[in-house]
DNA sequence: TTGAAAGCGCTAACAC
DNA sequence: GTGTTAGCGCTTTCAA
């Protein structure tokens, strides 16, 4: 009826003829003890698939050796599934072992979460914050002192570790790039949580990564002295394919899109191969983040690719420092980088 | 100093003047408790941030309302991230937590990570098998008599309830199609885990999924009375595409190639468009599993689509329902569907 | 209506 | 070198 309860301490103990805490230091190889009862007691704990408790060593021990992730939902940016699998390697190696939730770029959503978190008593937490400003759920009383290292975005406190990339030196980069080939009609497809539809007018934007990639476009504009067109859109791809069309259509079209992110970039190519247009030919464009089919594609698409199996075992190094003690909060910026590949037009200098 | 432990129920019951057992009542509404008993409680925990301890709760239930997620690593496969949020959401719905683990498509590696879950007290856990024929570490005395829902793939044993798609029905349905455009000459690139480099005769294929759209295919080249290529690859890119020049130049070369996941989908895309070639023109592709790319991409790939998400769903559904004692293994096979878009090309009678 | 006490499985200080 | 015992935080009989 595979009802078999697991073997516990006391079922190992009382087989091998000996105390529980025998048991204990004959399993865990601590105190003194002769090793005849270690070998003893270790083959009656084999023997009985004897496997020691996590939950009641962690009530013990009163740590769990567990660490609490909270992203957002956004599968399609390239970004949960690697930086995920990097933080949840990485745990491993250190020991770890990773609960996961996201919050789908909703405070509300990630209050939950952290609770979750915390009531499962993890000894530390990675997260995704869905905004800038509202962490009233991070408060030290509020974690009850756990160590909390935000990644991918910043909070306008500075109070955790965070660990980001260098977006705005990144973007400027690749704007400066595309002067250099001879563009100067440049299109920018920014993606913006929260907002409905889109918009030529910069509406607020809630997370830091976003608009470091705007102020660095912006940036890499002003240096280029070229012109530019501008559309914040609502992250899902209908809406994006309109932002796109307007692009496309405005009075100076641009010979350039820059999008801010993956689904953006999939909006683009979308609308261009509708019209007839060839990527690297007729229409240029650059995105932020790399993914394996950006890189299959021919011409593979010129990449703004951020290190995110790096940011994820960085995440994870720094938590479990904090975890050990370490509290001094570090702000860590790893670079971003221009990876060239087809999809921008050399353009003649004429027009 | 940020070490401010967590108020314990003992805190809470110390600083209403009442016993642990009233909090405990009150806090979970339960037995005879005076109202007012209930409110004064309650505040005084609400002041102190009283959070239960989801250890102490899962010791003392015996069961920890988590279950634990193994899956093969293979993130660009597209089946990763869409079946894990699933899982993750409907487990919430249901009032579970998800542990995660992958396992590399390594059974040692697998045989690791369950044997982690089962430590920690998951009440189930659903698994992508590494082996088809590996699974020793799944008997019900290893397993403590705690659920198993496996996904994706089967066991050649029936003692757990198996969600999967119907991918050989999927495969030859595809097969027929392209019988029906045109296609006469069909091109085979079939990614077999475990393998090097690749090959041309059928090696032995460790995962049943991947047999059946071996299978399928098989059977629509049969219906189709097709002439065909074969080859099986490592599933790794660079391979990959020597796999497919290998396609495109045999003698019969192909005017159509069936590939076995994304990953060499984007090898057929990558070589394929070195070549100058266009895709639903010079040369067709369908692939098994959608993505957000694929369907983005002008023309459209022409994919197997498989329903991930009701996958990871239904599996949730049925280890809940196992863990809450419904013991008897089903066998679930959810249909997948040919999505037709606009790789594959029409041909005409001639050739 | 409330409190006292036992016990989930484990470890470690303290005896012997 | 080994056993006894207390206690991590919680729920739930059993008594009062």
């Amino acid at each position: 009826m595979a009802t078999n309860k697991n073997a516990t301490i006391n079922d190992v103990a009382a087989a091998a003829g000996v105390s529980r805490a025998t048991v204990s230091r004959a399993l865990a190889g601590y105190g003194r003890i002769s090793k005849q009862t270690v070998d003893h007691v270790r083959s009656v704990a084999e023997g009985l698939g004897y496997r020691p408790n996590a939950l009641a060593v962690a009530m013990r021990a009163g740590k769990t050796k567990t660490i609490g992730l909270v992203v957002i939902s956004d599968f399609t940016n390239a970004f949960f599934d690697r930086a995920t699998k990097s933080i949840i390697d990485r745990a491993k190696e250190l020991g770890f072992r990773v609960l996961i939730q996201h919050s789908d770029e909703d405070v509300a959503v990630e209050r939950v979460a952290v609770e979750t978190m915390l009531s499962n008593q993890v000894d530390g937490i990675i997260l995704v914050p869905a905004s800038t400003t509202k962490h009233s759920h991070l408060t030290p009383k509020k974690l009850g002192g756990k160590p909390v290292v935000i990644i991918d975005r910043m909070l306008d406190i500075q109070r955790f570790t965070t660990v980001t990339t260098g977006d705005e030196v990144a973007a400027k980069e690749a704007v400066l790039y595309a002067g250099e080939s001879g563009h100067t009609n440049l299109g920018f497809l920014i993606a913006v949580p929260g907002i409905r539809g889109f918009t030529s007018t910069q509406p607020e934007i809630p997370i830091t990564s976003v608009q470091e990639r705007v102020d660095g476009f912006e940036l890499g504009v002003k240096t280029a002295k070229a012109k530019s067109v501008w559309v914040y859109s609502e992250d899902k791809q209908a809406i994006a394919e309109s932002a796109v069309e307007k692009l496309l259509d405005s009075p100076k079209a641009p010979t350039i899109i820059f999008t801010s992110n993956n689904d953006m970039l999939l909006a683009v190519l979308k609308v261009v191969g509708e019209r007839g247009l060839t990527i690297g030919k007729d229409i240029s464009v650059v995105s932020f983040d790399d993914s394996p089919w950006a890189a299959a594609m021919v011409p593979g698409i010129t990449v703004i690719s951020r290190p995110v199996e790096e940011l994820g075992s960085i995440a994870v190094t720094e938590l479990v420092e904090a975890i050990e003690g370490n509290t001094k909060p570090k702000e860590i910026v790893l670079p971003a980088s221009l990876v060239i590949r087809g999809s921008v037009a050399k353009l003649t200098k004429s027009k």
